[in-house]
Order: structure tokens, then sequence, then C-alpha cells
RNA sequence: GGACCCGUAGAUCAGCUGGAUAGAUCGUCAGAUUCCGAAUCUGAAGGCCGGAGGUUCGAAUCCUCUCGGGUCCA
């Protein structure tokens, strides 16, 4: 049974519904909403269902919602139903059937709000998947939080899942990463090859400067000593040593991720390697199932309309009739080397996700991703013959400010480029509120400065105060001894009948909401939404807390009115346990003071 | 040339998968407050939801076209 009021209700009027009009189809009643109201005046909380059930039924909206409003005035707990403009009901609780979402949220405790409208579905969640060539940047942090919060929302939905890191280590840039090592190595050993000399003998050109991978090299010189240069410290043959150096460096460099990450407070439990996935053969099956549907052909592209790519040749390659999902071009599978293209390999990657149990999968891509996901998708609506549901959620560009001023990322400048850098002067918590209070598909600029501020203005802050607030609320209590104790489960057991005015019923309904909003934003798999509630949360509570400036006797520690005070402390304390809630699925820790 | 994303108050953004009179913050204006529950508060003004068609009981939301901005295209 949920405890989430408006499912209840909804279920009320979708039994009244029955009752009226037995012909109607499940397909309609799931469109049947009860939804809280904008307006008070409209009562706690409204359904559609008679406008939905206008067209069915062959009667007018009006009609049938007085209908309705009969049926509804006898369920218990509603204190009023009225049938209002185009055919909205709307219903007004008793307010105890309200207030009772405190002892719910007090007994519940942060687990308030968990959902089983995810059925335990097994969901695979995707995110970061940086190049482990080298420490992340800032461009990647958008992706780790959205992600991250993505997950733990889904988890609290109640759907079972898998927070996963794609490791692409097989393609040219892991190779491009060995040689870039392999300079830093050689160089630890004291070699005179110049950089120029040792970029003319790379491949593709020495990539991969930074000073990041110099540590990188010594390390490696600790591990092999000279095993892996020609006497003299000189370069020896690719063959000698590229495997060892590529997985050295990979494994360095998945650790510095991990690093930056957990500083993040992201812990993805699954990382799997592209490579790997290529020597289990998964990625060849998933090809010849691709073939055996024949949805394979060598064929020749047409080259892009618009501007030429100036190396542009016709040639004929491998490709995927990704046209036939939809796409708008078919896609090469296999380079003119002969080697698999990225999106071959990634179509191997989503068969293994299956192929470990995934019965749905969320990609959380860069903006600079959008091209891909058609294909994506069409690939694996093929190769999973379209039972597994491939979903993509894009976030678009970060912009960084300081003084309203956008940061160029410049290494030469002193201004930051690594996550590590952004973390460390604003903070973990500032960072992931900060990183969803917009919309992923939007951009988004990040103000330094506004993220740190304590104002009104910066929701972190706002957020984070009202819970200390509550949090500073609940020991004076304590510390007073006066008003009994103040742990949840005797808090939940406390009369609330005295709770009654607007600004306390407000911050009721509101928190009965959270239930309702843990779903809707799961299933639209939009974290963002988690920090507006937030907001909204804490100022009904800064409100409220307001009002004690003007009325003393509206203070919530009230000597003269003991039982009073105790209803007010179960507010609060359910207060800060929804906002805990909140903050748990942002992956942002709450403070018990502001200092 | 094409694909994807965005366009909502002066500014920055929400808008709960099509619902009632489109919301919040900043800024502006008018009040309150030498308080310590003030790291302010109350209220007001401010809108062609980029534009034009369409779909239906009903559109900021869905469809088509179009104009801006951003990403990307073996």
């Amino acid at each position: 049974m949920s405890d989430c009021l408006f499912q209840r209700y909804r279920h009320h009027v979708l039994a009244a519904v029955r009752a009226m009009l037995p012909e109607v189809s499940e397909e309609t009643l799931a469109r049947v909403e009860v939804t809280p109201t904008r307006d008070p005046s409209h009562g706690d909380m409204a359904t559609n269902a008679a406008l939905l059930l206008a067209k069915v039924a062959r009667r007018k909206p009006a009609d049938i919602a007085t209908d309705l409003v009969a049926a509804l005035e006898k369920v218990e707990g509603v204190a009023g139903v009225a049938a209002a403009g185009p055919g909205f009901v709307n219903i007004t609780l008793v307010p105890d059937v309200l207030r009772s979402a405190l002892p719910a949220v007090l007994k519940a405790g942060e687990n308030y709000g968990d959902s089983q409208s995810g059925a335990g579905v097994r969901v695979n969640v995707e995110y970061v998947s940086a190049n482990p060539t080298g420490p992340m940047h800032v461009g990647h942090c958008r992706g780790a939080v959205v992600g991250d919060a993505l997950a733990n929302l889904m988890a609290k939905a109640g759907f079972a899942v898998t927070k996963e890191f794609y490791i692409n280590d097989a393609g040219a840039q892991v190779k491009a990463l060995a040689w870039a090592v392999y300079w830093r190595y050689l160089q630890a050993l004291g070699t005179t090859v110049t950089e120029e000399a040792f970029d003319a003998l790379t491949p593709t050109g020495l990539q991969y400067r930074g000073e990041y991978l110099i540590p990188v090299g010594e390390a490696l010189v600790a591990q092999y000593g000279d095993n892996l240069a020609e006497s003299g410290a000189n370069p020896a043959p690719e063959l000698t040593w590229l495997d060892t150096v590529r997985d050295f460096a990979v494994a360095q460099m998945l650790l510095a991720i991990k690093e930056d990450l957990a500083a993040l407070g992201v812990h993805q439990n699954v990382f799997t390697s592209e490579a790997q996935v290529l020597r289990d053969g998964v990625t060849d099956a998933a090809i010849s199932t691709l073939e055996k549907q024949g949805l394979l052909y060598e064929g020749v592209l047409e080259p892009p309309k618009g501007k030429l790519p100036d190396d542009w040749e016709e040639r004929e390659q491998l490709l995927f009739r990704s046209t036939q999902f939809g796409d708008d071009v078919d896609r090469p599978m296999r380079k003119s080397d002969g080697t698999n293209t990225y999106f071959a390999n990634d179509i191997g990657y989503h068969a293994d996700k299956v192929a470990r149990g995934a019965q749905m999968m969320v990609d959380v891509w860069g903006a600079d991703h959008g091209g891909y996901v058609k294909r994506m998708k069409a690939a694996v609506r093929a190769v999973t013959n379209d039972a597994v549901p491939l979903e993509v959620v894009l976030c678009q560009i970060v912009h960084i400010l300081r003084d309203g001023q956008p940061v160029k990322m410049s290494k030469r400048a002193g201004t930051f480029v690594t996550l590590r850098d952004l973390i460390d002067e604003v903070g973990k918590n500032a960072v992931r509120f900060t990183m969803l209070t917009r919309k992923s598909d939007a951009q988004m600029e990040f103000d330094l400065d506004l993220v740190v501020a304590q104002k009104r203005d910066n929701p972190v802050f706002y957020v984070q105060y009202a819970h200390a607030r509550c949090r500073s609320v609940l020991r004076a209590a304590q510390e007073d001894g006066s008003y009994g104790a103040t742990t949840p489960d005797v808090l939940a057991g406390v009369p609330m009948g005295c709770l009654d005015s607007d600004a306390e019923m407000a911050l009721v309904r509101r928190m009965a909401e959270w239930p309702r909003l843990v779903e809707a934003a799961a299933l639209a798999r939009e974290p963002h939404r988690v920090a507006f509630y937030l907001a909204d949360l804490a100022g009904d509570f800064h409100a409220l807390w307001n009002r004690g400036r003007d009325d003393a006797s509206l203070r919530f520690l009230q000597p003269d009115a003991p039982d009073a005070t105790r209803a007010r402390l179960a507010l609060v304390a359910a207060t800060a346990t929804v906002i805990r809630s909140g903050l748990a699925v942002m992956g942002v820790e709450p403070v018990e003071e502001m200092r």
C-alpha cells in the first residue's frame, strides 16, 4: 500500500468512475489524474476524470463531474467535493488526513517517498564514461551528477538500479595515451631523444602532452626499470611494450578518474571495459545477430551535403541499416583500416548490458553526442528485438562564470580546467546541487560566486539553511528538556490537531506531495525536479519561521503550550526528514548548522 | 545541406508528459524593521509563453512551417 495521499484518493476516484461507467477502458482510466491544486481555494486535490470521460460517456463534463461529486462525498476522509471550472472535481480533505502525512514521514525517515512504481525493473544507468586518457574536467561534471542523481531517483522509485561506467579502452585514443606515457617513461629514464623527434616517431603524433602523465611515466620506471626501453633510454619497438604500457596507463587513469568521482560523491557499481567486451566475443556476437537479421551490408555512403570534408573519398564499407529504425542515413560499422567503429563496439557493449540482465537502459551523454542517439537506439532495438529499451538523457553545456564573466579554461592563465579544481573551490555539495538546478537539456551557467553565496537566490544555501534551522529548533527543544523526547518515534505519536494555520498546512501539503514527485520525476527521468521541490519546501518552511518574527506566539517552542510545541516539533522534524530524503537523492549532505 | 537541444516578466529560470486566473528568485517601486528567530520581512507593478497556422472540450506543453541562439554530422 502506497503511502501517497494522491495515489490513495486516485483509487477512490477510479472506483467511483468504474461504478458509474463500467464500460470505460483501462486505457482511459490510466489517464485519470489526482493532482495537487495550485490554488488552495480549490481544495487539496483535483481530478480531471470528468473531462476525460466526457467523450466516452457522451455526456457533458459538468454532468459527469456532478455525479462524481456525489460519489466522492461518501469517501472516508473527504471533507468536501465540488465541481469547478470546465469539469474539474476538487476534493477537500479532512485536515487530519493531511496531517497524517507527518507521522508517515517520521516513521519512514529518509525512506519517505520510496515508491514501488518501478516494480523492481532492472535498469542500467550509465554515466560519466570519460575516456581514460586524463583527469576529469568540468565538462564531465554535469553528466556525472545528473546520472548519479537519476540513478538514485529511480532506485527510490522502485527500480533495481545498476550504476555503470563504460571504459573506452579499445580505441585509437588509448593507443595514443600509451605512446604519450611511453614518452614520459623514456624521460624518466633520462632519454636524449627530443620531444620533436619522439613526436615524429609516434604513429599519430604525440598527443596528451599534459604534465599529469609525468608521474605515470615515473611509476612505470618504478615497476619495470628500463626493461621497456632500448639501452640508453631509447625507444624500443612498439610490439615489445605497447600492451604493457597501455594497460598500465589505462589502469592509472582509471584510478585517477575514480578518485575524482569519489570527491564528487559518485560511486558506480560496475565498470565495464570496451576491450574486455571485445575479448569476450560479445561484440562479434552482436554484430552477427545484426548480420542474421539482414541489417548489415557492404555499401557506399553519400558524402554529406553542404561542406564536404577535405579528405572525403568514396569507399565501400560495412553499414548498418539504421534507416529502417528512423535514422537519417545508414551507419558505418567498420573503419577504413578494417577495425570496428566506436558505434560497432557500443552495440556490443549494450548487448553486454542486456546479457548481464538489464531490462531497461538509460545512458547519460553530453550534448556533443546528440547526433549519436538515433543510431544507438536503432541498434539497440535491432539487437534486443525491441525487448530492452534504451533511453538517452543529454546534458547540455555548462558555462562557468566568475563575477558574471565567462571563465576561460586555460592552464596557462591559471584558471582551472579539472573537475577537482571545481570541487576544491566551491565544495562537492554546491557543485552537485547546482548542477541539478536546470533541466539537463537546457544550457546552464554555473556562477562560482553565486553557488557559495549565503543569499536567498542561492538555492543550495536556501535549502541547507532550512534544514539547519529545523535542526536548530530540535536541538533547542532537546536541551530545554521540558517538551519530552524529540525522537521521530515519539513525535509521530503526538496529537497534531493544533497545526491549523495556513502556513503550517501549506508545509504539510508540500510534504504530502513528495512521494508523488518522486514517481513523476523518476518517470520523466528528471532529477532536477527534486532540487526545485526542495527549494519550494524550504520556502514554505522559511515562511512559517518568519511568522514567528512578527508574532512570538507563532514560534515553534512555546513554554506555556507544551502540547502545541510537540506538534510543531513533529512538523519541524518531518520537514528536516523530507529535506534529507531529497538531498539524499541529489547526493548532497545536509548540514546541521550554518557557520 | 541535414539532425538534435533551447527560446516563457527587465535578468536568470520553473511550469508536475494537454488542464482552471502561466509561477519563483533577482532587479524595480511602496511600506515594515537597531531587531538578534534579521546571514531581513510584507505588498505591488511587470507577460503576444519568439512568430504563423493546425489538432480538440482545452495548447507554453502535441503536429507543420518559420525566425533567432547553441551543439553536432564517415
